[in-house]
DNA sequence: AGTATTTAGTCCACAACGTAGACTAAATCA
DNA sequence: TGATTTAGTCTACGTTGTGGACTAAATACT
């Protein structure tokens, strides 16, 4: 339940407010902060000095736009790129990955390490991932940023609350917690490959607030953003839309059930009809117009609007999202997949591709941590309850 | 986004803190909330001083247990049901219902008037329920009670946010606004039924704070509570499990897809085994052990298992607890239901019989109102912001 | 040019709210 | 009866936001 609201809490919540705003609108006047946030302008002027002292904001003496002619023109304030910083990390099954973002949510920095991480033991992988990791935080350093958190994207479902992944079949992982083994000198947040890619699809995409991602990795995850935040369900393991049941008559699936669809849309589905097993064999073909791959495409298409169909009379989701390897099939899923969902009574949700590529994760995860930053500024700003007491 | 908090809202805050921890905890001294709350003595005294002023909570003279025995006894501060009150309204195929609950969640009365609704024009349908709400609260008042508020529930698709029913097939409604054409004197919320008997079924059934209510009624539809409330998706529509594909290949449903849940596990194909399409005549039966009988049941017990295993991964939910019509039936649906949800890799959410019964709407509806008078005291409280400025 | 007007931002006295600790009240224990 | 313990109130005070006066910096009008 809600906490106590205390002189400090009220504090808190307006400055996170008002750099809330600064990040939505990009420079901003203080006058135009007062009018937006309600508050008045002497409260946003002493709000905007302490969030100009923390370094999370500059003044840019250009007030940028010319408008409005008449008057004083302002001091427009914006985010700080140079102070504060955020980690985004992915393991996946052939790479690791590594960027480094500030508060404009600019990548400053970003790395991806090929190696195949399914023969290692887990201890190994985010051993090697940990050394990424540090080197990355020392490169932000010499560049004056100080990373304030990392976000982790993992393939399999995670409890986020705990940073316990539960099963990362296509890792070999059972349950493992990453962040102990990071050992980083900054909290670290564990979550999906969906979730996060999600989350990327919101801050570097389309950028509507409420939509549904479908991840097509080697399993199929999905990602429910909803008035800009997660849903993740009781246990954080919502969203497996791979295991949805798409023909109960269907064959058995490593995950137990039988006619899920990653049997009918899984990448080891779809790339069975590729000369060698890869994506790019498979558009070659597909472009081509052999008749093999388009049926396992049409296939996978049908299974995908199938499952869709259930996802949306579950979730309502505002707009249907394909990312991973979904996207670059896009043109010949649609149709199939359209036809599907073409029968639902309500508002039949929009159908896209992801813009945010296959960085999405990454991206997302250090995005994530910046939100975090911006949601509680007081709780980042350098000396916020510093203060020798008894 | 948030909204600016300046003292009053701080205060508002604060006062529905303190009458939540009123709510869940029963009669509590003033120094017991405060140590929940954190707030201090003082502060704990000013805000429980306005609480009794507006009528929200009484003290109770004798302080209730009496487990510790030193020190002056507190008097313990408690809900005061003889003031405040919400209405619950129901309008369903073959009746309207209504019902006036007060602040402490206790029915104060219940009427149920049994029509057949699916001859009638909406705005018939609808007059009939204003003159039993309207009823009701003469009689509420003559009691002292002073109604805050309405919550309706209809059987179909509702957009909560502009009480747009969008389509109740069942009563044969399009697009109506029933809480224009109810015309009370306070704020009518409108939701689906799944939705506000989930919410019965948390505050009147087993309290548990996270599961999907399956309420089986004509249409199957579905309540998801998740941290003690309820998960809408993007437009309300959120939770129609009766429109689950549990088999791409099956019967065509009215809603234009093909081998929904609905047409499985529905009242119609449920009650088409029963000697007079009666409930009571299918359980005789079932008992006596008819094998067609159980062939039904068996059959809708299946599709329900295999439509709610697309649910548990989409969703994720706690527990998933049968109403409706499946509530008498869950001995024989319960097997086969389990055997399809068995598969399921992760945690097998937990499988119950609702415990609300068949008010359960009504009763959620109304105790929904009441949740919002708790959150929100001060919104509530007679004179609250009335003072003449200028 | 010079003055009026407009808008931005700061300053200051004040009000609202929670806090800390002293103080009073009412019970049990010795 | 008096010490102890716990509940609740009272008072001086600190923090935070407010409202309006005031200063600053631009354009518009004459």
């Amino acid at each position: 339940m809600a906490q106590a609201v205390r002189h400090d809490s009220m504090r808190a919540r307006n400055l996170a407010l008002v750099l809330g705003e600064v990040s939505r609108n990009g420079p901003v006047t203080r006058a135009a902060l007062a009018e937006i946030t309600g508050l008045t302008k002497t409260t946003v002027s002493k709000l905007v000095g302490d969030l100009l002292e923390s370094g999370m904001v500059t003044e840019s003496p250009p007030p940028a736009d010319a408008d409005r002619s008449r008057g004083r023109p302002g001091v427009a304030v914006r985010l700080r790129g140079d102070r504060v910083a955020a980690l985004g990390l992915e393991i996946n099954v052939d790479y690791l990955s590594v960027c480094v973002m500030d508060l404009t949510r600019t990548v400053r920095l970003r790395r991806t390490q090929a190696v195949d991480n399914r023969d290692s033991s887990s201890t190994d992988v985010v051993r090697n991932l940990r050394d990424l990791a540090l080197q990355a935080v020392d490169e932000a350093a010499a560049a004056g940023l100080s990373v304030a958190g990392a976000a982790l994207a993992v393939p399999g479902p995670v409890d986020p609350a705990q940073g316990l992944v539960h099963s990362a079949p296509n890792l070999g992982w059972g349950d493992v917690r990453p962040a102990d083994l990071l050992d980083l000198p900054f909290p670290v947040l564990v979550d999906n490959e969906a979730n996060l890619a999600a989350l990327g699809e919101l801050w570097f995409g389309s950028g509507m607030p409420d939509f549904l991602y479908v991840s097509g990795e080697i399993g199929i995850g999905a990602g429910l953003v909803f008035g800009g935040a997660l849903f993740r369900g009781t246990r954080g393991f919502a969203g497996e839309l791979g295991h949805v049941v798409v023909d109960p008559g269907g064959p058995d699936c490593r995950c137990g059930g039988r006619g899920c669809l990653e049997r009918y849309a899984g990448q080891d589905a779809l790339l069975d009809a590729a000369p060698d097993g890869l994506l790019d064999g498979l558009i070659r073909r597909l472009t081509a117009g052999d008749t093999r791959a388009r049926a396992a495409c049409e296939q996978a298409g049908r299974a995908l609007g199938t499952a869709l169909t259930s996802a949306v009379h579950l979730l309502d989701p505002g707009t249907i999202i394909l990312g991973g390897i979904f996207a670059p099939l896009f043109p010949w899923l649609r149709g199939p997949a359209a036809e599907a969902l073409r029968h639902i009574r309500h508002v039949v949700p929009n159908f896209a591709v992801a813009e945010a590529g296959p960085d999405a994760a990454v991206l997302g995860g250090a995005g994530q941590v910046i939100q975090q930053v911006i949601a509680d500024p007081a709780g980042h700003m350098p000396r916020a309850t510093a203060g020798l007491q008894t």
